[in-house]
DNA sequence: TAGGTTAATGAATTATTATTCATTTATTTT
DNA sequence: AAAATAAATGAATAATAATTCATTAACCTA
C-alpha cells in the first residue's frame, strides 16, 4: 500500500467496481480485477491491503461522494416536503448514474456485516437526514405530530431501496427518476383516498 | 443425496440455518455445519447436492412455510386494509419467531443473483399478494384510483423489509410486531397532517 | 549517464475448504 | 444369524485463488 488517490488508485477501483457487479464480490478474482484495470496482480496490493478492502474502499469512497449531493440537495430545499423530495430524487439520480454501485450496494453491502462496522453508518447517516426532515415537517405543521420518527425514517429508506432494487434486477432498464415523485406522494399522502392537505 | 425430508435432512437444514446466521454463508464451513448436526461432513452430500443447495433448500423451505401462513392471513382479511393489515402482520411476526431465518433472508438471499433465479419469484409472489390487495382497495374506494401499482407494491415491501432489517441490526432486542400497525397506518395515511377520510 | 529510488511484475507459495469415495457401521430381510 | 442392503464416516484429494516477494522496469537526481 505505497500510496493512496493516485491515478492508478482509481482505475483499479473502477475497474473492481465493474469487476464486482458483474461477478458479485465472492466470484470475482484478483486477477480479473487486475487485468480490467491493466496491471498485474500483484500491484493491487500496493494500493489496497486485501481483497476486502478493496470493496471497503469502493463503498465508502462512493458514498463519500452520494453523501455529499445527498446534503447539497436537502439544504436546496426550503420546507421539508422540498428537502424530502430532492432528497429522493437525487438518491435515485445517483444510483441510475452509476449502475456498478447500484448493483454493489445492492447485493455485496449486507456481506460486510460485522467484519466492518463502520459501513453500518452509511445508512445511520441518511436516517439521520431524514430525522431532521421529520422533525422539521412537524414543527412546521405539514407533518403529523404523531409519528414514530424511528419508524419513519426506516419505512422512507427501505420504501426507496425496495424501489432502487427493483430496477437493478430490471436491469436498469426504465428511467428510476422518473419514479421520485410518485414515491414522495407516497410517503406523503398514503394509499387512501383523501389528497387533500387540511393544514397550512 | 439418497433421500429427502427425512429427520436427519432437517436436522441438517436447521443447523446450516444457525450457521449461516451466524457466520454469514461464505465464511460457514460443511464441517461447521456437519459438526453443528452432530453427523460426518460426507453426510451432508447424501441429503444436499453442495454447499449451494443447503442454502438454496433452507430458503426455499422456509419460503414456502412463510407464504402459506401469509396466503391464510390474507384470506382473513375481508376489505384490502383489513388484509394487508394482516399480512403485514404475519410478516413480522414469522421473520420475529424465526431470527435466522430473518438474517439469511436479510443478508444472503442477494448473493444468489442470477444462479437460481427461482429464486427471485419469492418476492414475486409476494408482490403479487400485493397486487391483489391494491386492486381490491381501488374497486372498494379505499384506496385512491391514480396510484401506480407497479410502485406501490415495491413501496410496501420495501419498507417492511427496512424494518425487519433494522430489527436484525439490532439484534432483535425489541418486539418487531408491534412495528405492523404504525406501519401499516404510515402506508395508509402517509406523513401529511391529515387523517381524515374523505371517501366511503 | 551512473547511481539511487520508487513502482510494477507475475510466477511460486500458501492456505483454505469443498468434495469424494473406500471403508465401516447399522438396518433389514430371509 | 447370515446375507444383503442402506446409511454414515472422515481422511485424503483436488481445486481454487489470495497473497508474497525476488526480480525487473521506470523514473529521478546530481
Amino acid at each position: 500500500m505505497r500510496k493512496n488517490r493516485s491515478e492508478k488508485y482509481h482505475k483499479i477501483l473502477t475497474s473492481a467496481g465493474a469487476v464486482f457487479a458483474e461477478f458479485g464480490f465472492h466470484k470475482s478474482t484478483i486477477s480479473q480485477i487486475a487485468t480490467n484495470a491493466g496491471v498485474a496482480d500483484g500491484t493491487l496490493y500496493l494500493y489496497f491491503k486485501n481483497k476486502d478492502d478493496i470493496l471497503y474502499q469502493f463503498i465508502s469512497f462512493k458514498t463519500e461522494l452520494v453523501f455529499k449531493k445527498m446534503h447539497a440537495a436537502v439544504e436546496d430545499g426550503k420546507t421539508a416536503e422540498a428537502k424530502l423530495r430532492n432528497l429522493i430524487r437525487c438518491h435515485l439520480a445517483e444510483f441510475q448514474n452509476d449502475k456498478h454501485m447500484a448493483v454493489i450496494f445492492q447485493s455485496e453491502v449486507r456481506y460486510l456485516r460485522d467484519i466492518e462496522p463502520q459501513i453500518k453508518n452509511i445508512s445511520k447517516m441518511y436516517l439521520d437526514l431524514l430525522s431532521e426532515i421529520i422533525e422539521q415537517g412537524q414543527i412546521e405543521g405539514s407533518m403529523r405530530q404523531d409519528l414514530f420518527v424511528g419508524l419513519v425514517k426506516r419505512f422512507i429508506l427501505g420504501a426507496v431501496e425496495g424501489v432502487i432494487s427493483t430496477w437493478v434486477s430490471a436491469q436498469g432498464r426504465y428511467d428510476l427518476v422518473s419514479m421520485a415523485d410518485p414515491l414522495v406522494d407516497l410517503y406523503l399522502t398514503g394509499l387512501r383516498g383523501t389528497e387533500i392537505k387540511i393544514e397550512s
